[in-house]
DNA sequence: CGCAATAATTGAAGTCTATTCAATTTAATT
DNA sequence: AATTAAATTGAATAGACTTCAATTATTGCG
């Protein structure tokens, strides 16, 4: 439909970022991705994923509009460009601060406030997961599958260490202690906001609740009933079994 | 830019909804909402709600895109009332599970399994609502936080029927234990479903996380004829599983 | 340094979607 | 049967994501 060509008014694109001596195409273009990815956190965070427009990123960044899909392949990968330097930061932070403590409560302690902290400081991202989590299916795949699982890994190790000097009694999976702790610290940190107390209250709900649920980490005593643990596998089987029959 | 008034060819709009004598208009209106947030669901659980469509929704509730505006203001308070029927469901099925049994533990038992694998079935409608609720204030005016706390007060009702007649010790706060029930089942869920193992994978998941949540607020372990309740929540499962079937 | 080749950037155009609204059909009422 | 009110329709609108041909900047080389 458009017939001519556009006499483009473009100046002094990349004015900002460059104008230094010696910086290398990789160098800028790594900054002018941190650019986008930063203002992409901020424009997600106030509006939301489904309100945030692109148009809005590109401007914060100072890039036109179409610069964004040379960095990232659409809004959602955007997006999850942004979980994924969320949780980068997230795992560097828990790891500098579990090896700068010594015992396993001390530690345990600091990596459930430093969790729930950051949750609530950065909220909006985490929301976005779910949305992103491409269908179920080759979730596992995704970059941020990894991610998520090298960040939960601290935990786990501090599990097993904690097992190994006799610091954390029982025997439980360690994966539903897992989900234990950071359900409860996810959905706490909603709920606490929710309530939308003052400063204070919020500090007092986050105590509260790590207290409670390291001392459930530490202090769980093993219930080796072993026979009622077979039983309840014998229900699993026959429901199983059950489901089969009605198909 | 158009100009003439259009031979519109509608024909047997809402054929197949009534047909039947006295229904009174209300009535036909209730089926229709009904009918669309039926729709919604479906629409909204295999697509996610960014990329399911009005259109979409419209067309399998069998009206005109602009009917759905009729019933709800846009597509996000469509979600919202997916969402709201949703949880009125859950509540009422979660209070007929629990007047049903007796024990504290059998009880709290079967709201643990109840929710997690509501979620798990209907996952999709859940991952929704951080998106939908209004930018953190005025969230206490939405209907879905009143929706969501009379669902929890289950819950509530049950930890402070169980301190009084001593079958849950301790004194922590409700709103804690509530965060750690639910934040746990919530997680769970999500990581069950993300391992994506088979049907009876899962089952295991479920128990596992479920036994350790409730052994943790029951104050646990096989003290007190854990045995013997153990053994109902086998039977339990077992008439769940059995009516099931006979569906 | 000048020049060709390559990479990055731009913004207008294309396409898709939520939402509106005047016209129309259907139900209730007198 | 006629009148009034409610519900429904679907084409038109506005705004968002994404594409891409044209343009600008950068690098490598003689």
């Amino acid at each position: 439909m458009a017939s001519e060509p556009v006499e483009t008014t473009q100046l002094a694109a990349g004015s900002d970022v460059l104008s230094s001596p010696n910086v290398t195409r990789q160098s800028r273009v790594r900054k002018r991705e941190d650019a986008i990815i930063s203002a992409a956190r901020h424009v997600f965070t106030t509006h939301g994923y489904v309100k945030a427009t692109m148009a809005m990123i590109a401007r914060e960044a100072g890039v036109a509009d179409g610069t964004l899909y040379t960095y990232f392949e659409n809004k959602d990968a955007l997006a999850r460009g942004v979980i994924a330097d969320y949780y980068a930061r997230l795992t560097q932070t828990a790891k500098q601060g579990v090896d700068s403590r010594r015992t396993t409560q001390t530690r345990l302690d600091f990596l459930a406030r430093h969790h729930i902290t950051s949750i609530m400081e950065e909220r909006g991202i985490i929301e976005m997961l779910p949305l992103l989590s491409s269908r179920l299916s080759g979730y596992s795949k995704d970059e941020l599958y990894g991610l998520n699982k090298t960040y939960v890994a601290v935990f786990d190790g501090l599990i097993r260490e904690g097992r190994a000097c006799g610091d954390i009694p029982g025997d439980a999976d360690v994966a539903v202690l897992r989900d234990i702790f950071f359900g409860a610290l996810d959905y706490g940190a909603r709920s606490s906001l929710m309530r939308a107390s003052g400063e204070s209250a919020r500090k007092t709900d986050i105590t509260r609740l790590v207290n409670r649920l390291v001392g459930m980490i530490i202090g769980t005593s093993a219930s080796t009933g072993s026979l009622a643990d077979r039983l309840e596998t014998v229900a699993d089987r026959i429901e199983t079994a059950l489901k089969q029959v009605g198909h």
